[in-house]
RNA sequence: UGGGGCGUCGACAAGUGGUAAGUCACGGGUCUUUGGUACCCGCAUCCGCAGGUUCGAAUCCUGCCGCCCCAGCCA
């Protein structure tokens, strides 16, 4: 593994170990409430990462306390997407719901020691007595219940005596602390729900404030690393550890979630677009999720490289989705095989090709890596190429086909465009004639000369037909999560689908997941939703286009000199 | 009117008193049968602002400004 550069964690526990401890632990613990994002990804690389550089172990722990939001789906699916993205947390698999007996057995001993107590204040009541940011709060009126008439409350409030809601368990701690959290927060309440692991066992369930800093310990958490807002949560955990007498307690290490541009990554707001429908499931191509940057063609190395990449630090910030888009393309240059597809088709025909003749090439899959081998291209009289690899009227600097012109077709040869055919009703180019010279077989001037442009093509005859499923951001605005409705700002445009592709043949054989790079145009991969004689890919993402660059460099300045700033269109 | 954090290039982010790493983006160039890749060059006299300490400060001190988190029986 290459050094990370280094971050904060880093030198907290480096001093640690210098200061005498001898072992790392950390966890990832997610709640089973909803899938894993990229954000996420950040978490389970540092953590799973800290445990590797520092020959530690890190566990996979479900904070599974709230039964009311939580799915046996997401356990599962959380577990596929943590393996995905490479990561191994061996026989320790956990959950919080394992502890609770135990847990339950820590609040009879900070009952007896007159550190918890039952309250039977209504959720209105509890919040009003809490007070706010600036009045000190007020003792609850139970706050004095004896440790006997307590420990007997609890335990009937365990045995389902009461309804929902009508009691809690509270943590005696300081109602007049400058940290609301330290306002005797509920540790326990009554939820006479079904849990997806303990079934009916319980119908009091832990808060996770009360279980976390616990579950840590049990499993021997060294470093309980977590984001930023649970800062304040700190002394409530510390002091839950003091008082329950928890020898060598974990260390918790506060850092800033990942917040990504043109997307949001609260579970709220995802779970939102899933379940009214704006995207089509948590695993669409063009969720923030780990499983739909999988069906997009993201690879789990790139996803731990960008995780690399952005660092760990404390400071707030958003980073440029471009920094996520480099690490695919990074990733998939070196290891996606090159094939030829044409999206929009324009059909060529060789006037001076041979009728029925075919010509075969042999092209490299890959052009700087010989051990990807090489597959076979026809060539025959009739071909597609792309549509925007043609322009009537060519811009400057602009060195693909246009009438008179000559480009080479990738691997094949060089041609000349004589002669435009157009739709007699509707004007539309529906075809191009052009010359090809035979002595340029391969793409090689016979005579040296320059040709500039290169296009890719496909054989009209044995190219195949392709869905592509084009993908543009989810949102319009950079930081949609800080908007007041976010919804307002989905990008209608974030998804194309285009049905009158051609590919290669050989792409036909290939299967759901396979990532190829269209040579020219991005990387796309092979969806599932492929059947037999219907191909769909998506693109994952576009190679850098240093043509579209100029174009809009050169409209800018005759925009510039032709009509001055600011002029009004259409 | 409280408490806790954070402010270094357009976006991330190193730096921990000795004179501003790196990545992405951006600009320029070389190479090129992908206007891709690769490679080369450039890109903060300055570290939220203002004072102070010091031979010397992004790093220490003081004050100010800005942003984030906290009043769920969510996590």
């Amino acid at each position: 593994m290459s050094e990370s550069s280094s971050n904060f964690i880093h030198d907290i526990i480096e001093a640690d170990f210098a200061a005498g401890r001898r072992r790392l632990v950390t966890r990832f613990p997610p709640e089973p409430n909803g899938y894993l994002h990229i954000g996420h990804a950040k978490s389970i690389c540092l953590n799973f990462g800290l445990a590797e550089k520092y020959g530690g172990q890190c566990n996979l722990r479900f904070d599974d306390t709230n039964p009311c939001t939580e799915e046996e789906e997401y356990v599962t699916a959380i577990q596929r997407d943590v393996r995905w993205l490479g990561f191994d947390w061996q026989d320790r698999l956990c959950f919080a719901s394992d502890y609770f007996e135990r847990l339950y057995e820590w609040a009879e001993q900070l009952i007896r020691a007159g550190k918890a107590y039952v309250c039977d204040l209504s959720p209105d009541e509890m919040a009003d007595y809490r007070g706010n940011y600036y009045r000190k709060g007020r003792p609850s009126p139970f706050r004095d219940r004896s440790v006997e008439e307590n420990l007997d409350l609890f335990r009937r409030m365990r045995a389902g005596e009461f309804p929902d809601g009508s009691k809690t368990l509270r943590a005696k701690i300081d109602m007049s602390s400058q940290n609301m959290n330290l306002r005797d927060p509920p540790m326990y309440r009554i939820r006479h729900v079904p849990h997806h692991r303990t079934g009916h066992a319980w119908c009091i369930y832990p808060t996770y404030d009360w279980a976390h800093g616990q579950c840590d310990a049990i499993e021997g958490v060294t470093h309980s690393i977590c984001t930023l807002e649970f800062e304040n949560h700190r002394p409530l955990y510390d002091w839950f550890l003091r008082e329950l007498g928890i020898a060598d307690p974990p260390r918790q290490i506060e850092f800033a979630r990942l917040n990504l541009s043109y997307t949001v990554l609260s579970k709220r707001k995802l779970i939102q677009l899933v379940q009214q429908g704006h995207v089509n499931g948590w695993d669409d191509p063009r969720m923030p999720t780990l499983a739909g940057l999988r069906r997009r063609g993201y690879t789990p190395e790139s996803i731990r490289a960008f995780c690399e990449r952005i660092g760990v630090s404390r400071a707030d910030s958003l980073v440029d989705v471009g920094l996520l888009e480099n690490a695919v393309r990074d990733d998939l240059n070196r290891r996606a095989p090159r094939v030829m597809g044409v999206l929009h088709p324009l059909r060529v025909v060789l006037t001076n090709f041979p009728p029925g003749q075919t010509i075969e090439l042999e092209a490299p899959l890959h052009p700087e890596d010989p051990s990807f081998g090489t597959r076979t291209l026809r060539l025959s009289r009739e071909l597609y190429i792309e549509r925007d690899d043609f322009r009537e009227n060519p811009p400057n600097k602009w060195f693909r086909l246009a009438p008179g012109r000559e480009v080479r077709l990738r691997y094949a040869c060089l041609i000349t465009c004589q002669e435009v055919v157009r739709d007699p009703h509707t004007g539309e180019i529906v075809e191009l004639r052009c010359t090809w010279d035979p002595a340029s077989r391969g793409g090689q001037a016979p005579d040296g000369r320059r040709v500039q442009g290169t296009s890719h093509w496909v054989s009209a005859e044995d190219s195949v037909p392709a869905e592509v499923r084009l993908y543009d951001r989810l949102f319009t605005c950079e930081d949609p999560g800080a908007q007041e409705d976010f919804l307002a700002y989905l990008n209608p445009a974030s998804l194309t689908v285009l049905s009158g592709c051609r590919v290669e043949p050989m792409l036909a054989q290939a299967s759901p997941g396979a990532s190829f790079q269209f040579e020219r145009l991005g990387y796309f991969c092979v969806d599932p939703d492929t059947r037999p004689g219907h191909l769909v890919f998506n693109r994952t993402v576009t190679l850098k286009d240093s043509w579209a660059k100029i174009e809009k460099k050169e409209q800018a300045s005759r925009l510039a000199s032709a009509g001055g700033p600011g002029t009004p269109r259409g």
